[in-house]
DNA sequence: GTAATACCTAAACCTGACTTTAGGTCAAGT
DNA sequence: ACTTGACCTAAAGTCAGGTTTAGGTATTAC
């Protein structure tokens, strides 16, 4: 059993913030004593997969749904099931989408270093874009797709 | 060159998404005929490196700072790259970050799955975390770390 | 000539996720 | 007794990143 302060430096979290996620019913059978939360391992255990939705980008309001499921209890298992599998896609497109940020990135950065041992941009724009170097190629490819 | 509607289609952006860019500085260089605003190539250049430097997480007000260096020229081609240096470091922590939040998703479906077939969840905590199929064992430790 | 389109501005409004403020309770230490 | 520290609430404020509204111009289509 926690109270707010510890819950608050064990995951780095303004307690501001814990007492946002209880009122929007994020911790919807967290315990009282005379007024003040105890944090239990349900708790702590509720936080760390909250801290997972929200990071795989579901709102505050589908994740008060999916505590509202858990203490449902059984019946709720497959939508809890589904839920996460629906994150599982939704994490693994922005993945892609970052690994093709990254990929422009990559060329910008070797575009600027380039610009930068030549004084100019000129002779660059003029190499492209049959004469990259392999390494580069397919963030070119991409960032110009 | 192509009008503001040619570009909203282009980029499946709203024409006020560009209007409010505009607005807040990202193209700092952008031409008008009789006060209608005509996108060059440059400022499709500039779209594509907005839609990057917004993927890796930089915001508008910085986005304008790179929009204005890039009207400066040559000398702040230093800037640009350490800039791209910076995105492409943050863009990496991010997906390291992604792949955790992964890691403890599929976990999670895998524990579901579990209880749907055990129908409780009563025997899934008492096999961790010695017992875990081997593809599900850096699940859960990345979960619970 | 008038109606439909496509453009324009300034300013107000919206949303999500917090944070801050103002005022109050309660237990422990001095 | 009284101050300190950790907790509490309700309500207002903040911030980024847009979107909507209200009113206007300018060109083309009939």
């Amino acid at each position: 059993m926690y109270t707010i302060g510890q819950v608050s430096e064990m995951f780095h979290l303004p307690i501001s913030t814990l007492r946002y996620y209880d009122k929007e019913g994020l911790f919807p059978d967290m315990q009282r004593q005379s007024g003040i939360r105890r944090f239990s391992d349900r708790e702590i255990e509720a936080l760390r997969v909250i801290e997972c939705l929200k990071a795989s980008g579901l709102e505050i309001k589908d994740i008060k749904q999916f505590m509202a499921w858990c203490s449902e209890g059984a019946a709720t298992y497959s939508l809890r099931k589904e839920l996460f599998e629906t994150r599982r896609k939704a994490v693994e497109a922005e993945m892609k989408e970052l690994q093709k940020t990254l990929d422009m990135i990559n060329f910008k950065c070797w575009y600027y270093e380039k610009a930068l041992a030549d004084g100019s941009e000129e002779n660059i724009i003029e190499m492209l874009p049959d004469k990259l170097p392999p390494a580069i190629q397919k963030y070119y490819d991409n960032a110009h797709k």
